[in-house]
DNA sequence: ACATACATGTAAATGGTTACATGATTTA
DNA sequence: TAAATCATGTAACCATTTACATGTATGT
């Protein structure tokens, strides 16, 4: 997210800044499943049922350019129908390098942004049962998104999404598997998260209509 | 997080839009605790121990230029030893009503864009040994990330914040405790996410070591 | 014929990051 | 007297969001 700036290496003078920007590495790591026009790509990013990252459509075009610029994809122009053109993108052995590159890099957490968290920290300011509203509403679009990710997971495992067909065509039989199980793992991590968040909201709510009487008898233990 | 559109109500011709960006209230809700100078609040929001909400010092200053011709803070000049004058920002009863209209919004999603989530789907790309390091460091940063919001959490508790203090002396005293909690409880979120991002990265790495013939056994259940 | 999906583009505004810049006051 | 802290500012750049814009192909 963002831009992080981290000194790859730094021995003598010399002295590496890579910049690494994720919806780069996002879309470099789906083309690597094979080639995409702009119009999938932005499909993908738009809605795909709330994946990793997400990018309007905007986004993606201006990018697919720049890349195609630095040598990371290729476009090769097809031609639909009588007029239509358009453009499906490959990644390149230099693209290749890039997105592996940046998975190895080391990971920088970061800052916590999270708004629902910023209101919480202050609901103490404003009446309890409005504010046991914003957090019901938002543990409801959890329990929405616990039940996509669910199907994608349970999809990814049984290989079944036609990205991650396309991608194990070119790998070997023997890692579907795991492939198919590291990808489904990064969905556990989703659920469970969604999971933790609706109990912690839960147990806020408690808290925001706790009365002050009842307030010292209940635990604070940890 | 970014800009967020609300129809906040929209009844016959009637149509309310408020735009909501959470640094504005942020710094609302900290100075809802009592006057602070610039300088105050970029020290807290960018370092502050990993709190809730950050942001470097260049967008405190034109912010609370902002919030001051809005109306929603008001700056009083004072001069320390014989030159240095200083701006000590309080909130206004316009701030107010602005910070609880924002706590008691329905709060929408921003959509998950998590570097080191996209990083592990990918993860298969590359050497397993070099991915776990980046899973590995990444684990000790929450541990170290907990360790923090633990300290914090306490003293919360304890009501032995500075910025918790002051807030607490405008406020009932049988109000204090549940303040209190609701507060501590941000961060219960905070260090409990963190706890489960390490079992799912030590998870993953499991998964990366798995070699394919042990794959078949081991559980997928859910 | 009309709506929907396919396909690509641009512009303006906002929010965030990094870096540069300057000077006063306190403490060691 | 030098270093650290106090105090405030600006400029350039990047990522993201929202909105506008245009045209083709397909299915009903």
């Amino acid at each position: 997210m963002y831009k992080h700036t981290c000194q790859a290496y730094s021995q003598g003078f010399l002295s590496v800044t890579l910049v690494f920007v994720s919806l780069q590495q996002a879309v470099l790591g789906v083309l690597e499943a094979g080639p995409m026009t702009g119009y999938d790509l932005t499909r993908f990013f738009e809605s795909s049922a709330r994946w990793v990252w997400s990018a309007p459509q905007s986004q993606i075009y201006p990018l697919l350019r720049k890349l195609e610029a630095e040598g990371l994809i290729e476009g090769e122009e097809q031609i639909r129908g009588e007029k239509l053109r358009r453009t499906s993108y490959s990644i390149t052995p230099a693209g290749h390098r890039n997105l592996g590159g940046w998975l190895i890099e080391a990971y920088e957490e970061p800052n916590i942004r999270d708004p629902l968290l910023l209101k919480a920290l202050f609901f103490d300011m404003v009446d309890a049962g409005k504010a046991e509203l914003v957090l019901r509403n938002h543990v409801e679009e959890l329990q929405a998104n616990i039940e996509q990710w669910a199907v994608h997971r349970t999809r990814l495992l049984a290989r079944d999404t036609p990205l991650l067909q396309k991608r194990l065509r070119h790998r070997d039989e023997e890692d579907h598997e795991r492939i198919a199980r590291l990808k489904a793992h990064v969905f556990d991590y989703l659920i469970d998260s969604a999971r933790l968040r609706i109990e912690w909201a839960e147990r806020a709510i408690e808290l925001l209509h706790l009365p002050a009487t009842q307030l010292d008898s209940a635990g604070t233990g940890r």
